[in-house]
DNA sequence: CTTGATGCAAAAATTTTGCAATTAA
DNA sequence: TTAATTGCAAAATTTTTGCATCAAG
């Protein structure tokens, strides 16, 4: 995934109101978590522990540590985590605002628009009827060409 | 993922046409590919390398040797890879009767379920105009607890 | 202080690669 | 015969764990 971008319009979260959610767990605010926190807030799209890792102030702190930050703040759920097909795990901070939602992934260059809304929660009532399951979930992403690499291929 | 089952009424592909199918391309029948092909007939819902490996004949052939197959499977579009969102790939034959579908995946226990019919073309023709992208397809699973998962719940 | 967090090294687990030997066509 | 396939060993990744040290509350 060479790039990736979110054309998103939700609010972003406060910072103090993440960590002081770590308080509340009692768990400690450091500057590691300060630093992930905010920088998931500027990349507001799902992102690999590498490339949180690389987007980090150089020595900031050890990839194990990103590797358990990110353990912990999607079990406390203030990140989600996402699963593009690549069999790579990306986080992405949750949003109350916007809370659930899709993503539209070209598979080009990696671009990533957030989709508004979900349209499938009739569908998983329906589900629940037709097989008995409870507290159905989903997961769903988008994938295609965005314009750029349209046009890149063409004069290819 | 403890269990896996599958509920499809899907025909079954035949041996000999994927057999058919490898030749077509220059790639032999060996008695690895065989196997596989016929295991992935017999359990029609995605399967981990591992859990190929597993199910094959002890010592029937090495697990690079899945690598490499699935790989080759996959590029010659016989298996599609799934991800149920726990960071492993998963494959399935493809059937020609029912190419297209999506999964309903048991939290608990691991079943697998086969849903029939897809309902998001309308919406990938609506993502296309909206955003300019080309060649949309989607990756869709369900998540959530069956019933005897429930039950078993309850009890506990 | 006391508990939780971190770094570092090491272990575990997963996936890929090189190469010589083997086998299907 | 020859081009593809395989096994085995080894390398390259990715993720987890143990433990002593450090730091937030």
């Amino acid at each position: 995934m060479r790039h990736q971008h979110c054309h998103s319009d939700a609010k972003k979260v406060e910072l103090p109101t993440l960590t002081h959610r770590l308080r509340q767990s009692s768990r400690k605010v450091t500057g590691a978590r300060e630093a992930i926190l905010d920088l998931l807030r500027q990349h507001p799209h799902p992102m690999t522990n590498r490339e949180i890792s690389e987007l980090l102030p150089s020595g900031l702190c050890d990839l194990v540590t990103i590797y358990r930050s990110m353990h912990l703040l999607e079990k406390l759920g203030l990140v989600k985590s996402y699963h593009f097909g690549d069999r790579q795990v990306r986080y992405e901070l949750i949003n109350t605002d916007n809370a659930h939602h899709h993503h539209l992934i070209c598979k080009g260059c990696g671009l990533v628009l957030e989709l508004k809304g979900c349209f499938l929660k009739e569908l998983e009532r329906a589900i629940e009827g037709e097989h008995g399951f409870k507290g159905i979930s989903h997961n769903l992403e988008f994938f295609g060409m965005c314009l750029a690499c349209q046009k890149k291929k063409a004069t290819a």
